[in-house]
DNA sequence: GCATTAAGACCACTTTAATGATCATTAGAT
DNA sequence: ATCTAATGATCATTAAAGTGGTCTTAATGC
């Protein structure tokens, strides 16, 4: 018996809420389980779980389907969303490329 | 050799784009990979695919990184997220339980 | 009411993720 | 200039996800 992982309420949560909506999503274009796991290329029991909420299916296959039903945790437009991921290494570029601890404690709650 | 999964260009940038997100977060705390990686209870080798994106990561441990750097994909309040969740569940009880497909062919696009 | 089949739940099998380790490189502090 | 350790990378092993299958239940359409 290993000890099995523990989350913090929000992780669990957030991760409930996603696959409630993906469920949503998919009832409301009437699609079966069946049809939207076909659509996504995974297996029904797959789908279930990441309606479920199961914390260890795959993030991408999670947005995968999250996206064909409508889903989209950031903008849904690719392009805004490639200029945000630019925008972001440009923000990690300003910073130091390795964080020296001076043996320890870091807090710097800018 | 098995024929990799397939994603679209959405589900790839998200991913992507989180995975910046956390990086930058880290960096703004001034945590070190092995830092943040003891924090979230993960090793290394898993955080350093997360950051960089990997498709196949477990979506639990992904949000659990992403809420420890301050990054929330969902409202940061559980007691908001919790009733989030409720909400869309209050909504797909108001759709039939089962979807049934006459033979083929469902779009409504609603 | 009756037939159909969506959806919930399992299971054995295959594939893959997660781990802990190691090694090379080099940024950053003194 | 030198030393330290953060980061990038790879690897064998272990744990677990993903799959296709089956069986059951019961909601929906007739």
């Amino acid at each position: 018996m290993t000890m099995p992982r523990t989350y913090t309420r929000y992780a669990r949560e957030a991760v409930t809420l996603l696959g409630e909506q993906i469920r949503l999503g998919r009832k409301q274009r009437r699609w079966t389980e069946k049809n939207l796991a076909e659509r996504a290329g995974i297996s029904r029991a797959t789908l279930q779980k990441i309606e479920n909420g199961d914390m260890g299916c795959a993030v991408g296959l999670v947005f995968e389907v999250a996206a064909l039903v409508g889903v989209t945790l950031f903008d849904h437009d690719t392009p805004a969303l490639a200029r945000h991921t630019d925008h972001t290494r440009d923000k990690i570029a300003l910073l130091p490329q390795r964080i020296k601890t001076g043996g320890e404690a870091v807090f710097d709650d800018f």
